[in-house]
DNA sequence: TTGTCTGCAAACTATTTGCACCGAG
DNA sequence: CTCGGTGCAAATAGTTTGCAGACAA
């Protein structure tokens, strides 16, 4: 899989290791594909060996986001949630206030409205952490 | 104050009552106008009344969020903000990632993104909560 | 009087950290 | 062999909650 020798490369170069613990968590990410809280990922991890600690887990997401690997992206819900990089790029998210759904949608449709904020406020928005808070079709209140 | 009145009422209407410390909370978001935090409003109420607890702070915070008085907002610092919303309408926040701070946007420049999001998606987009994660002038890498 | 609100203290929860041992290179 | 990585346990920190007494209406 080429997202685990990219993992391989990018540790070795910058001097970490590869660890079973670390090639655990990133085949988690892949079994599941989608957004997952570290939780998660310790349950699938755990499934496999038992004594992998959360807080590797937690370290690991760390490490998989410095190579950008891994992106995460605050809910609000007090728990954050990983997703892997791997082939799309970048992102936005809706994410809806009452039932926690997450809508992925293409950044293309705010590449103007980025370059707009930049050239006012000199403002750099993060396009690998773009999110909009708001309610789904299904939990908006009905239209009299 | 045309603030307090409208709180007093809308306290009233729905069957909760005024008291002292909600008072002295409403009044510290005045004194301070701007982005603070529960523990700001906290340090500024007890100025007039040493015995207000923090956990009154949160449960006035909440109060004045219902009642649409205040928004809050999370910068992904582990500690949410606080604003008054009297008088200015709906704005976004442009939050530095490195720096912290925090510009005010006026919400026109994201209408058509919201209903151009509204329309695609069927997401009614929060005009109260709408934030962007990203990097301000000051924090932004030189350019070589 | 009545039932809401408060202060206090303790609980919560996601995440982080210190440390001694383990094991990848 | 070395020193980065790990599991464990404990600490953190912001926020929430249970409860008995205080007080607004």
């Amino acid at each position: 899989m080429a997202c685990e020798e990219l993992f391989l490369r990018e540790l070795r170069d910058r001097g970490f290791r590869m660890t079973p613990q670390r090639e655990m968590v990133l085949s988690a990410m892949h079994q599941m594909d989608g957004l997952v809280t570290a939780e998660d990922v310790h349950r699938r991890v755990q499934k496999v060996s038992t004594s992998v600690d959360i807080s590797t887990v937690y370290r690991t997401l760390d490490l998989l986001q410095q190579l950008e690997l891994v992106a995460s992206l605050d809910t609000g819900g007090g728990q954050r949630v990983y997703e892997l990089r791997a082939g799309h790029g970048h992102h936005a998210h809706l994410v809806c206030r009452s039932c926690g759904a997450v809508i992925g949608v293409e950044m293309g449709q705010f590449e103007e409205l980025a370059e707009a904020l930049n050239r006012r406020f000199g403002f750099q928005i993060d396009r690998d952490n773009l999110s909009f808070s708001g309610q789904c079709l299904r939990c908006l209140p009905e239209r009299p």
